[in-house]
DNA sequence: CCCCGGCTGGTCCGTCTGCACCAGGGCGCC
DNA sequence: GGCGCCCTGGTGCAGACGGACCAGCCGGGG
């Protein structure tokens, strides 16, 4: 009863990571790492190639990021389930990854076999997240769609101005989505609002 | 002419990523990593214990960060070499480092046989600096040690009379020295500068 | 049907911020 | 000593921002 192995793309920008990853995923001999990626291009070209089960996906990676690549697969209906991994236990991303469809999600920290599981998991079409221990346990981004985009870019240094063009909307507009923003976020200036937006992944380098 | 191997300790937040540097590292058998940590005081207990040639730190971990671990060892005169690691070439950083005594910088998107080329380096005492292409080609860190300060604490989300409270300065004095910030990081505004902080690695998680 | 929440716009007002410009003290370097 | 840089503090002012309000429009659900 020598089951077929469970087929996987590893996208991670750190080379390192990959190896230690792959290392761990094919201890086992349950799971196969057919392909690497380092950015998100380069992910969606393997996974269209290599039409893996499980795609284990960082967010964190340079051009396309992981959630636009989790996007671009959406409507892919040979798409594979999609293992989100981050270095942060960021409750924001979360949200954008649900509307993604992303299967499951994992933080770096965690051991390599756990996340072997997870992929596992994932593959058997269990769960959602693996998360042990949620850093904010509370309801994940309670922004509405319009706050998310006046935050995120208010989060990339434009002015309420800059913000109302970009969105086509009025600047006062701006002003009273920010408002929610603040109260909502429980903060009290643009600065914390920005320091907010970054600690939760809603901005991102590069 | 069997030369004794270098003995390295690995601190990273990453299980996956420190087995893959590890693995990395070893092979070629001129390079023993004897030891690991997950964060910073891991990371100073392994090194007081285990007297590694060469200390590899991530810049970008839970608790004590790489920066606050390399000062930490600053005075140590059987400190080992320390080799940066950070997930980004943030220039920003490197001004910190150079205080605090790293003899090494290296980025985690560089392929891990030229960490190992970085470690060796760093042993043999040459060179200072492994970033291929320096995002930003010029100087490290205009800024000069207050204005650091200043930034790094607007970064978090105060604002100017909560920092020259904290840095027990006028909020005039705050107000001048982000004026020189914004002047040299060509920004314009609070958000802007917020944003520059986090993006190059000022400014942290957690 | 009505109500609610989200999105849109507006006004007023006080505060915060950025900027220009000034000046003294300390410290290292030539 | 003289020079330059950094840190410190100040004044005055215009513009950006946040807070507290207000109101209309629209779509979904009870």
């Amino acid at each position: 009863m020598t089951e077929t192995p469970v087929t996987v793309v590893v996208a991670d920008d750190h080379p390192a990571f990959r190896a230690g990853i792959r290392d761990a995923l094919e201890k086992g001999g349950r799971v196969d790492v057919v392909g690497e990626a380092s950015d998100g291009a380069e992910a969606l070209k393997a996974v269209r190639r290599l039409r893996p089960d499980v795609l284990l996906l960082d967010m964190n990676m340079p051009e396309t990021s992981g959630p636009e690549v989790a996007a671009a697969l959406q409507d892919d209906p040979e798409a594979p389930r999609i293992l989100a991994l981050s270095a942060y236990n960021d409750s924001a991303y979360i949200h954008g990854l649900l509307d993604a469809g992303a299967a499951g999600y994992i933080t770096k920290d965690q051991h390599p076999t756990a996340v072997r599981e997870a992929v596992l998991a994932v593959h058997r079409g269990e769960g959602r997240w693996f998360v042990p221990i949620p850093r904010k346990p509370e309801m994940l981004s309670p922004l509405t769609g319009r706050e998310h985009e006046v935050l995120v870019l208010m989060a990339r240094g434009l002015d309420n101005a800059a913000i109302g063009e970009r969105l086509r909307i009025a600047e006062n507009t701006v002003r009273n989505h920010l408002a929610a923003v603040y109260s909502k976020l429980d903060v009290s200036s643009a600065r914390e609002a920005v320091a907010w937006a970054w600690e939760n992944g809603l901005a991102q380098r590069q």
